[in-house]
DNA sequence: GACGGAAGTGGACCGCAGTCCGCTTCACGT
DNA sequence: ACGTGAAGCGGACTGCGGTCCACTTCCGTC
């Protein structure tokens, strides 16, 4: 009664296997996941010694000795393979946030936690900046991306921990948007800012936000 | 003196004729005038009756009688001729938050201009969002176009004149990056909420981070 | 082990953005 | 008027993302 013949929402919700949130564990046969493993370790060598913005799906096809369909078939299209790519790390980066050790995960006080949740982000973005750029291209399909997705619901949680009034969705947002892949770019290399000095206006904003008056 | 034998640096700086802030008066052949007009109106043509997501650098310059590498010419890419379709509103709006009746220009409190100004700005992304969905695309391109920065020198401005203390940089960053496409989008089209509502948390949280605790 | 159909594969193919370069047109000096 | 050289022009061409579909491989069933 299983429905074997749909077309299988493949890439679209398989892209972040998000755990504890949504996956698709759907059973994938395994000369499927032999090409897959390839596929993102010829993505990651070719990522590593010429950049994100120089992989190209047909050298990426080339690289894995597989066919340019199979590439498609398994990531969808260029961003759902980008997020494949980032899969591991992101997801470490969920775990540290939902599950791992204070301030960054639970038993700190709430604005604690996001302090150090934007300085966690914004350091996990540095790290990964020129995937996260590349995968920036169609800035609204982020918008309906699971890990947005996650991170908002944290962000909104504490919030309304600290005692936030107000339309906390649009606030979240707001928080979020300041670390965006795009305008945090800017300010690292257009603006000559430093990391700590984004972290600093971060936890300001975050303190304003917050703040009863 | 003058160097004309240089590739001229067309697009980039000309994308935008900002008026009274930066703009490239270089004189234009009559028929290369010629040719950006039929080329506007015919982008405009196209864009009303197909949706900017549909408008291609081909059929754009058939629609015009021209060859496609006077679309390159005149616009530099895809982003540029987006940009130039938005030049003459982009103008209007800028010409309304320096110089028009307060409280959006000058003349009302800092705060209420500030307020003004975002109901503004997101009246004007909202009257024009396919096209500037589409020319979001390069995110980070956005940083460096003459819009954004006339904006955020404005708001660092007013920021200034009511009195905000810390990064204001950021805080402007903050501020603005609600304002941009996808965002606003999102909220709107997936999240259902109307335009009232992104007015007021815009206010909300230009009242957050301008009020002295 | 053989079979059958679903899952997976690969590469030819398509559309579009952007480049290149030989040809045409303009406008200015004489 | 006319010559001249720079500005402008156009369309063939390239490269890449993404689709399509005939073919192959896997794997549960008998």
């Amino acid at each position: 009664m299983t429905l074997p013949s749909e077309p299988v929402p493949l890439a679209p919700s398989a892209r972040l296997a998000l755990p504890l949130v949504d996956q698709a564990p759907t059973t994938e046969r395994a000369d499927a996941a032999r090409n897959r493993a390839k596929l993102l370790e010829a993505a990651a060598a070719l990522i590593k010694d010429q950049g994100a913005e120089h992989l190209t799906m047909d050298a990426l096809a080339a690289a894995a000795c597989v066919g340019k369909g199979t590439v498609f078939r398994r990531f969808g299209d260029r961003l759902g393979l980008l997020f494949a790519v980032l899969d591991r790390t992101e997801s470490e980066f969920q775990q540290a946030f939902m599950f791992g050790p204070a301030p960054l995960g639970p038993g700190a006080d709430p604005v604690a936690r996001l302090n150090a949740f934007g300085g966690a982000a914004l350091r996990h973005l540095h790290a990964n900046m020129d995937v996260y750029l590349e995968s920036d291209q169609q800035a609204s399909a982020r918008y309906n991306a699971a890990p947005r997705r996650v991170r908002a619901r944290h962000v909104t949680m504490l919030l309304r921990a600290a005692g936030v009034e107000g339309d906390l969705e649009l606030l979240t947002g707001a928080l979020l948007s300041t670390l965006d892949p795009a305008p945090v770019h800017h300010m690292l290399t257009e603006r000559g800012h430093t990391v700590e000095r984004l972290e600093a206006g971060w936890c300001d904003l975050v303190a304003r936000i917050t703040h009863r008056c």
